[in-house]
DNA sequence: GCTTCTCTTGAACGATCGTTCAACAACCCA
DNA sequence: TGGGTTGTTGAACGATCGTTCAAGAGAAGC
């Protein structure tokens, strides 16, 4: 089909895009700086695309979008709390580490959606805020009370895992098993106090 | 003196264009804009100030330094490895609450620094971040072994802290003190399973 | 062969950007 | 009173920005 053509073009059109956004940063970057990227004409980036904005809003809403997927597959038929935390870290961070360029765009340019594109990425953002926050109260009701206030345990876990692309290099030498790992046992022995076992950690499986 | 003068004037340069870097961003705040937040004539900015990017720089470097100096005088005279973890948390969380604006410019921002402005922060950072990990290896001597990487470990620690510029309400119900017995205990419990007690948290003293 | 639809383009638009500069006011010291 | 330093300004500079548009290429259907 012809709309399938168009739509392929356009996935690999936001796939160079995130990869320079990621790089550059949005503002900095320039249609003709995308252009260049994705081999087609300035004019030709706004056949597949109305605005910069909306390229932006693409990249992030999609990106999310997979995301949330991911968690809501791995969280199928999951009851235990424990559990369920660690498959919500894990999905986040596998998709992170094997998105690095989209996850940073949505990471770190969050401010730069206005009106209705920020109010739709923010919406995903609050109900996936949600899901952590009934695993955490989950947590608190069949573990011993944590001591540490639920937004602040919320945030701090995000914040170990959307600050990763300040520093981690998915091509060096720590693997993301490792990094997984890492975060799951700050964080659960943090939480709750609970040595987190070799064998209930996330493997790390890719994408 | 009239050297004092000019370098109050240029201090409250710098707050108002933190504060509006903070609001709008780097890339899309205008020396314009600055000009307005200011109360200075456009052309004016450029008497205290040599370019944009030197204004960025030193929003970063001072707000840095101020860390590190605040870092440096509550590790005096500490030795035990808990205690030293416990007031480089304090200290960094103590001016990032009170210091917002700057920290996010810092947190933020750090992209858009380029040749000489990046690489002197770059090295602040290098530093900053070497006191840490000396912390953790000595963490890793005196207590039991973490089972958790020190980089991840350190940079975890860094993402809680850096990312509350994204959700933290520095007037809301959530007190400061509640946001740094909630990180000392994540970090300190998850790195080696240490139930921090009351009194041996931080007082998130203000700055 | 002719029309139609998809896709791509060079060239231009007006707006805004960071920065500069000559000019001017206000003050200090002689 | 007059010269020099400090502080401030409006107006303009060239560059770059996101976006538009008329025009054309190429394949498809009749």
């Amino acid at each position: 089909m012809a709309n399938d053509a168009r739509s392929n073009k356009l996935d690999a059109l936001l796939a160079d895009a995130a990869r320079v956004f990621a790089q550059r940063g949005f503002h900095r970057t320039s249609m003709r700086d995308l252009a260049k990227a994705s081999g087609v004409s300035l004019a030709g980036l706004y056949y597949y695309v109305e605005s910069k904005d909306e390229l932006l809003y693409l990249i992030q809403t999609r990106s999310f979008e997979a995301v949330i997927q991911g968690m809501d597959e791995r969280l199928i038929g999951v009851t235990d709390p424990v559990q369920r935390l660690l498959r919500f870290i894990e999905n986040h961070l596998d998709y992170f580490a094997t998105h690095m360029s989209e996850m940073k765009v949505l990471s770190h340019e969050a401010g730069a959606l206005t009106g209705d594109f920020l109010h739709d990425v923010n919406e995903k953002k609050r109900d996936y805020t949600r899901v952590l926050m009934d695993i955490l109260a989950d947590l608190d009701t069949t573990s011993m009370p944590a001591h540490v206030n639920r937004r602040v345990a919320a945030y701090s876990l995000f914040g170990m895992m959307n600050w990763i692309y300040n520093w981690y290099d998915p091509l060096g030498d720590l693997g993301v098993e490792v990094l997984a790992q890492g975060v799951c046992r700050l964080f659960l022995g943090g939480y709750i106090g609970l040595p987190v076992s070799e064998h209930s950690l996330p493997h790390a499986s890719a994408g």
